[in-house]
DNA sequence: GATCGCAGCGATACGGTGTATCGATGAAAT
DNA sequence: ATTTCATCGATACACCGTATCGCTGCGATC
């Protein structure tokens, strides 16, 4: 296309005359905090955290980035009240009810069930204090339901459990998706990255500077992941136990 | 500063005549991935994990940013390879000595010390699987160290009860990352941030609605993280020898 | 000792990010 | 009907990771 055609197609902006006004701005969609949230959301389970942009946000609700500022002031902001929106989930699912076992095995698979429905979740719950009300709210009713129990009459003592097996699943769950990650972060399916990567453990393997590890690889039957969590988490719950009995 | 003045002081750099020939290129420094990543670990134990930028990185050591390509192929592998040397710096501390109790608090110890050290290690722990070398000889290592112990002939035993470790001394360093973490973000001390923050948490307990917390916040003396990361321990070694009872 | 080839370097560029600024706008208030 | 004003979005800025590619200086070759 030469610069001449150009010229008839396109008339020259600089000019007012030949401008034409802006058309008539519509009635912009309304906004809340909640649509704003849910809509980052959807973003991050569909095309991963890495893609939740304020522009990309913005855009599916159908207005600027620079709207959203009047809602949140910062991106950080946005994150801290998708993980609380994740709680709000873990709170509709129901009350704590039965020993301070099943509080605590509850605690745990709810965790894990969201972490599991929002693959995003454990990368922002890894350094964000929790302080909303959702975030609160469940851990006032863990607090309560556990309080309630023999043996959990100092609430100190409820709080460091509670904390103990906090930390446990937040470990665990992120052991779980670190793979996971590496694996979606190649774009490969799960069974092109285990051949990609086999050689290289093999031949480090074959070094026989690790011997151990090369016994694992090659003799320990893996279990599932939702197993190994289970070990894990009856581990730590033995240890609470015994913890009580002093 | 007028036009004129200023063509005076730099002269048109559009006429070739004019412009002065690029200076010779001075001998680059040289360069090696270790120095590379221990440039990236110096930035950001002093400005903060966030403002560890290739850029940067490049620039402290003299040279572009797409210098670094020839080192490594992507940011990521770089954030790879900071935490393989700090596990290098875990081995560096000596070989694992004693009861599989001895081991297992060595290496959780070793493990906060390092996320002491280095603020932004738990971040980079969380989502990355430990492919690297130093990070396999530790493990190995552990494994070893482990497996000689009554109890822990079979080795399935080993890891399992290695990841369970692991996974809540990771929960437990990110849980105490998160609060320093929110109040280096706000750039306030401590003390501001406590201060600015307690209307909001006064204002919320004023509700009724969170007793439990209430009671946390006024009556429990709070324990160092120290000793509440120590108290976490000891509850998930009871559970690994109770475990083992059986 | 001169020449050449080539690995590797860095200038530049691209498409993206979060967010500050500020004129324009449309709805509410008068 | 007019004015006010909260709010919206276009634009801009600084910065990011990284693809591209011409240029440079060094080591190998003749």
């Amino acid at each position: 296309m030469t610069d001449r055609e150009e010229e008839l197609d396109a008339p020259n902006p600089l000019l007012v005359w030949e401008r034409p006004e802006p058309e008539r701005r519509p009635a912009p969609a309304p906004l809340s905090r909640e649509r704003i949230v849910q809509a980052a959301i959807e973003l991050a389970d569909s095309e991963g955290l890495a893609s939740v942009s304020l522009r990309k946000v913005a855009a599916q609700l159908g207005s600027g980035p620079m709207r959203l500022y009047g809602y949140i002031a910062t991106k950080e902001e946005l994150l801290d009240l998708m993980v609380d929106a994740v709680y709000g989930e873990m709170i509709a699912e129901g009350p704590f009810e039965g020993t301070w076992q099943d509080t605590l095995r509850t605690m745990a698979h709810r965790m894990r069930g969201a972490a599991h429905r929002h693959a995003w979740l454990t990368e922002l719950l890894s350094g964000r204090p929790l302080r909303g009300p959702n975030a609160m709210t469940y851990s006032e009713a863990a607090l309560a339901a556990l309080g309630s129990q023999k043996g959990f009459e100092d609430i100190a003592v409820t709080l460091q459990t509670l904390k103990t097996v906090t930390a446990y699943v937040v470990g665990a769950l992120l052991d779980e998706a670190s793979e996971r990650h590496a694996i979606q972060a190649s774009g490969m399916t799960q069974e092109e990255w285990q051949l990609a990567t086999y050689p290289y453990l093999q031949r480090v393997l074959a070094t026989g500077r690790f011997p151990n590890i090369a016994r694992i690889v090659e003799e320990v039957e893996h279990p599932s992941q939702a197993e190994e969590f289970e070990r894990g988490l009856r581990i730590i719950l033995d240890g609470v136990a015994a913890r009580m009995k002093r």
